[in-house]
DNA sequence: AAGTGGTCTAGACCACTAT
DNA sequence: TAGTGGTCTAGACCACTTC
């Protein structure tokens, strides 16, 4: 069940990233939103549109009454938190050819936390896929996902060297469409360390979150440690006027 | 120089926000868009921007074709990583009275890691405020700022104790837009630990930030910690199509 | 005064969900 | 099939910057 037709805004989007990143603009200064809607033929919403997504990844930023410029700093930026979907994307955008290693796959009891995460009975099974992403050998990500056995469609088979997000469409016809996600420093025990390839006590983050579908059902209680000498999050913070 | 008209769209956005909040839509269904535009009398484009702005911020979600509802788990998140804009603010969300204790205000020249932040010369000179944020006496956040001293108006008279965008505004004439941030994991350092009450060697979280103005122009260079075991963070991942 | 982005309207049509 | 959110258009007027 394959969908997408790109947006006529998105594709608006592409065009004017693909003019940025090819520096086609003088001065860094991007054309009035009413000449970019007439030589592209839309209409000037689906432009405000398409440079609103681009100013929100940090690509662009505009002044009213100005004009709308480039954001050369914010076009460095790599590993945005808020973005990050799968951990191969992430090592690429890196300049890394990441690898991935299976630790375990396998159907077993939930635990406390996982069913208190994911609104599971305590006699209920999760399938526990724990991954470790590694760059020239070296570890980098180490990775554990928990999704309940009753979303499985099918038991069988090799399944387990999709990304999450791939595997949930693919063998339980869920859609991920978002993470809460909880950002905390740690001490990496004997067992998280030796994976990792670091001595015990080495200082790391981890995320401990869950993945929702489109009907806001949660569908994956994830836990990751990163090595923080190998990779570095950045994130974009503006400012709310709630 | 006070600007600010609520915009409809926000006013809706508030309202909305406040129904949702006082649970005034049965079984968490909020009214089709074409329902509250004619109600509210404005057009389904600004209702729109208003949801949009609240599926943003997790408090709803959409199905299309379904109907838009209350996400009752995402109004229950709070300090989020991309929201943050004062410490007093996420202190109080978490129920606590804050008080603010300076431990440094001065003028002195600048190190190297903030004249490459900032893109100051060798010799320029920074103020450096550094701040702790305590719950009941107990610290909890510590903040050190550093901005251009070219960009001080006055450079005499108490004003240490305003948060950092306000000061900015207030002193500088520059108005904060958004902070690059770096996502840290550290064990505290002698000097942090003490000033944060812990032991040294503790682990806790860290940013380290530069904060833009509207004219996209860094103007300050920032680093923050955290004692993991009072306050943690936690942020919505969304999907992005790239 | 001219030009640019910001807000808002009214309406059309499409894609998807529910029944 | 009816109802809902998703996309797109065309145009008006406002707020702000620049010259």
């Amino acid at each position: 069940m394959i969908t997408r037709n790109p947006s006529l805004t998105d594709q608006v989007k592409a065009h004017i990233k693909e003019q940025i990143v090819n520096d086609e603009f003088e001065d860094g200064r991007i054309p009035p939103e009413a000449a970019l809607a007439e030589d592209l033929g839309v209409s000037r919403t689906t432009v405000r549109d398409a440079l609103g997504k681009l100013e929100h990844e940090g690509a662009i930023y505009r002044k009213q009454g100005a004009g709308t410029f480039v954001n050369e700093a914010g076009l460095q930026i790599k590993s945005r938190l808020e973005e990050i979907w799968s951990y191969e994307q992430v090592l690429e955008e890196h300049g890394y050819t990441p690898s991935v290693k299976i630790l375990a796959d396998e159907i077993v009891s939930v635990n406390e936390d996982t069913a208190a995460a994911l609104g599971l009975a305590e006699d209920d099974e999760v399938l526990v896929v724990e991954k470790l992403f590694l760059e020239d050998n070296e570890p980098v990500v180490l990775t554990r996902n928990r999704i309940p056995a009753s979303l499985l469609e099918d038991a069988g088979g090799r399944h387990d060297d999709l990304p999450i997000y791939d595997f949930l469409e693919e063998y339980c016809d869920r859609r991920l469409s978002y993470y809460v996600s909880e950002v905390i420093p740690i001490a990496f025990n004997t067992d998280q360390a030796k994976k990792l390839g670091v001595r015990r006590g080495t200082v790391g983050l981890s995320f401990i979150e869950v993945g929702y579908d489109a009907d806001n059902e949660p569908v994956v209680h994830a836990t990751s440690y990163f090595r923080d000498d190998l990779l570095r999050f950045r994130m974009i913070r503006r400012r709310t006027n709630t």
